[in-house]
DNA sequence: ACCTGCGGGACTACCCGTTGCT
DNA sequence: AGCAACGGGTAGTCCCGCAGGT
């Protein structure tokens, strides 16, 4: 039960990072099996490399929601906080070489078209960092369907940004989003 | 113009199709060549799938560059004109299934790690368009730092909303997108 | 019967379903095992695979003998019987698609070099249904070695028969079969 | 052009072999493949282990129809004629260890319900075969259904007797199966 | 000199029949 | 009795070169 359970889960942290780094189709079932042999592989994913794939970008998914909820709601301000989570992200973009940027972008322009199963793992992933969003920005008194608009504009602001730094190799992108979105966040009358 | 030069054409022309739909671990050497003799491929480009896939990128980069030039400097109105290229960009990737999104972010995120040639078609490409939203936002009074932030900011949300629109199969993240940048840009305060 | 000797009745009983239709190498242990778990599947059948088909190929043809002794006992005219039979196999062939043809024929050519045990329960089969020919045969005073000829001619013509019907999926080949035993039998001189 | 048709006939040749004696399900590709790379192999048969089936199936039929009809044509007596042709047979079988039976059975039996394009290689095969004998046995005088019907029951003895021959390891069945077609081509009532 | 048929394997995702440990 | 592991096997596709014909 265990055992099982362990190898189960230690298949899909290998998944998520290589996903995010080399996507879906760059990557081997035999890297997302790593150690485990692919007869176990196989036994725990009967889906193969397409059920790997969905769940290791659901779990993404779910950690990045809960790190942004807890970054949104430590500190006071809003814009700051979101600034904060901005600089975090590309950090760890710079710090692994420009590999790992959003976990679950690049499969989901990988593989929009050819699985729905992945392709709505992702959807939801982006859906609770959307509602993670929204809930902070409801909290700030900005609610109804201009909260939804805005939280909408700062996902995508942010994965555009991550895209763009990847491209280039360089933090710009990013910085310059984290500053407008900070604003952005700020102005009363918008 | 010759045969080969002819085909070296459609090749291409078929590889931008293909990179934008599939992405590039996704598109074999044979889709690429299409029609055309796998040998003869090798021939035209002795690069490989990488030469083949850097410059479909470069083309879809200028193709993409100067319609964006051509229609922001058709509308009077630069907030306008902004909503009406996503609104285009939104069209097309609705009427083709959800399929044709950006032509190059797929390709950016995949192979940025792994390919310097084709790594930099992609930057050069994003470049390209900043740089034409850059002189639009100038040509509006908006210039130096704060108007290339901004360049950088507006096409950041549109690769994010293009992205987030895909996943959802659904338009909404690029509307949103769409009526944020024009508000963005009739600002008079930011 | 304990809930054990019934599971391995229950695996037995696929095996003959599965081998008769698809043959040996095509058929998986996974579907041998059916419903059953298939851990326990060796518990049953130690000697794995090999064991399961031999067990279901002795199994198929003591079947398939005594309906063979019974029909042909149940009728007076012995080419009247033997039609019968004939047809009765041809009338499976067809209502199964032309999927259920001799039950033993297709392993026997399969596994005839490969595994004795195999083997060895195929050509007890064909043993079977010859000797209950035969002991027809010599109760119309057929007998001696002229019997045993009839007998392995009878049966040849038969199995060759079911082969052509399933290959040209036709009833024809079956139908000559059954009209020309029936006068083979029926002759006085031969 | 005669070095690439040298390849894939050196691959039919060797499919032919390996289908008779092993079956369609044992025989994989790297087996057919021989010495050739398996690039070469999908260059010359796109279709993969399927295409090379059918054509081996239809390569099989064609030689020994050919080898039939001159056996037939060969020799005055045609139950005589026959008789050779089947022990002819028979002397195969044994010589290669009780392997090389019919060249078409097994994968007929094999693969009737999950591939036409076989199925049908397979049906013209013993059609051919079929065709064969009817020719000989008009020319005896046999002609018309009667004609057509003994040549079916002629196939049908012959591929069973290769059949039980194969299974018991042992010509008995064939020897038969050649004694009761000579008198059954020389009866001048039946 | 331009082009391409064919060859060349390494690699893909997937599944096999089997066995130990629980 | 059975979950989990095992790794070698499957057919098939990959991207790429090279000899030689046009």
């Amino acid at each position: 039960m265990k055992k099982g359970a362990q190898t189960k889960q230690q298949i899909l942290e290998q998944a998520t990072k290589l996903l995010q780094s080399q996507g879906y189709h760059a990557t081997g079932i035999a890297q997302l099996a790593g150690e485990a042999p692919k007869g176990s592989l196989y036994f725990h994913f009967p889906g193969g490399k397409e059920e790997i794939a969905a769940s290791a970008v659901r779990l993404s998914g779910e950690r990045l929601a809960s790190d942004l909820q807890l970054a949104l709601s430590s500190c006071q301000d809003a814009g700051e906080a979101l600034a904060l989570v901005i600089d975090f992200l590309g950090q760890r973009l710079e710090e692994s070489g420009y590999r790992e940027g959003c976990p679950v972008a690049t499969v989901a322009l990988e593989v929009a078209h050819e699985s729905e199963p992945i392709r709505m793992a992702c959807a939801d992933s982006f859906a609770r960092w959307e509602e993670a969003l929204r809930a902070r920005l409801a909290s700030l008194g900005i609610s109804g369907e201009r909260g939804e608009s805005l939280a909408i504009f700062i996902l995508s602001a942010i994965e555009g940004g991550l895209l763009l730094a990847r491209a280039r190799r360089s933090l710009e992108p990013l910085r310059v989003v984290a500053a407008q979105v900070r604003r952005l966040v700020a102005e009363p009358c918008s």
